[in-house]
Order: structure tokens, then sequence, then C-alpha cells
DNA sequence: ATGGTTGGTCCCCAA
């Protein structure tokens, strides 16, 4: 099985895009992020004309927005709460297969949180702390298998997950604040399946700002991005890939997609 | 220390 996922920045701009990638790597499962599209203008025949027939989507005017496509049925897990009770579309979660086989993929838009990294003065940084430590205390009372997390979590945990750790400390998506609280969301019980791929002392980044003449020779980025998967998948994890010539296709997302391949 | 760009919506907000 192979699942990708995407902050796309607007599905309805970049659905070109979108039938590139497919094209490129096939997936069986497809998780976005930053749709930007109310439910009532989803255009869910494009995307049957890539080949999901199964799709489910979550999507506000504006802002936001996440989104499941899928070659194979799935059903959409209904149990997770409203994140800070904000209705505002930044979690889909489906089932793929039945019984034994299944699988569940929960596909996260965690908040930025604005440029001030102080919950005092920033509420947009306390709704991220927020969001992120309900996250936590939701899966942390979960018996979870055969479970898949992906999504831009807007947090770049590690040193190497950002192109200076001692530049970035106190820029929000990067504070100790953050890595902390998100490192605990992933101790519930899920393996960076990215790292296992990748040592951590290599760099490794999802996103590269659009407010860079270069982004490639200056490559200052950042992994935003992340899958993480149950440590029962972990023996099944087979390939991982950063599809960074994303970042070059015209009017590129500032996120590129990430694959990964489960034997599963 | 600062400003840099993009998308969606409606004259500015979020990223």
């Amino acid at each position: 099985m192979r699942i990708v996922t995407w902050n796309i920045n607007s599905l309805r701009l970049r659905m070109p895009l979108l039938a590139q990638l497919c094209q490129d790597t096939s997936p069986d499962i497809v998780c976005l992020q930053e749709t930007k599209v109310p439910d009532s203008l989803f255009p869910l025949d494009a995307v049957r004309a890539l080949g999901f027939d199964h799709v489910a989507f979550r999507g506000m005017k504006g802002y936001n927005g996440v989104a499941i496509l899928s070659r194979q049925p799935v059903t959409v897990l209904e149990d997770a709460p409203d994140w800070c009770q904000r209705g505002d579309c930044r979690h889909i979660a489906i089932r793929h297969g039945t019984g034994a086989g299944a699988i569940d993929v929960h596909d996260f838009y965690v908040p930025a949180g604005g440029d001030i990294p102080d919950p005092v003065e920033n509420p947009k940084f306390a709704h991220k702390l927020a969001f992120v430590e309900e996250a936590r205390a939701w899966f942390s009372g979960r018996d979870m298998r055969r479970t898949v997390l992906v999504g831009d979590l807007n947090i770049a945990p590690l040193e190497h997950d950002v192109w200076s750790h001692r530049q970035l400390l106190k820029i929000v998506s990067h504070t100790p604040a953050e890595t902390e609280r998100l490192l605990a969301w992933q101790q519930t019980g899920f393996v960076d399946a990215m790292r296992h791929f990748v040592p951590a002392t290599e760099k490794l980044y999802t996103w590269w700002s659009y407010r860079n003449r270069d982004w490639s020779r200056s490559n200052r980025g950042r992994r935003l991005d992340h899958v993480w998967v149950t440590p029962d998948l972990q023996p099944a994890l087979r390939g991982m890939d950063v599809l960074r010539a994303a970042r070059d296709w015209d009017k590129p997302s500032d996120h590129v997609p990430v694959m990964i391949d489960l034997d599963a």
C-alpha cells in the first residue's frame, strides 16, 4: 500500500499538480491538507477521474480543509473530537479495508501558530499548543493497532529537521514548547516512519518558504510534514520518499508530498 | 534586524 501526504495549499488551484503527483506515484491513498475548499465546492468529479472513487473531505471557506482520496472503499471514523471546539476542519480519519487487515489513517493539519512564540501574547500560538496537547491526550487513551498518522503537523521536532537548529529555536515550528509537545504526542504510540529510513543525523525537509529567491540553492527547509505508524506496522515499512521535485512544479505548493510504502 | 511570497477573499487575513 502506497500512501502520499501533501499540503497542497488550495486543491482547486493545484488540481493539475495533483494529477501529476498521481501519475508519477500511483498512490492507493492520498491525504491532503489546506484544501481551502468548502464541501459544497469540492472537485469530486475531477478527483474521481484520477481513479479515487472513495473520497472523504472536510473543508471550509478560505482556510484549512483536509481530504483523503482512496482507490478502495473506506469508512470515515467519526469518534475524534472537534479539536479545540473550533469546527475548523483540521482532521479527518478513515478505515481502509475490513477485519484484521484494516488500516486506520489519520490526516491532520495542525495550526501554524502565527509568528510570536508566546501563548500569552499570541492566541494562535496558544491554539497550536492546545491542539497538540489535546491530540496527545486523545491518542494516549486509545489502544491503537495498524494505524498511520500523517499530515502537516507544522512542527519540525528534531535538530536536523531544520536548516539551522540554533537559528530557529525561537522561531515558531521549532521552539522547545512545540517540539516537546509533538514528541509527547508521537510517544502515545507511534514510530516516526520518515526517520525509520533517514537517520536523525541527516537533514530532512518537506517545506521551503515562498519567500526565498532560490529555495533550492538557499535550502532553508523544515520538516513540517510527517508520517507516523504504530509499532505493529514498522516491520511492514518498505520505502519512503520526499518528492522534492514537486517544489519546482509550475505554481508549486510550499510543501512537497511525502510518500510511504507499506507491505500491508 | 528586516523583509521576503503566495492563496483566498473581499479591501486584509493566514501562512
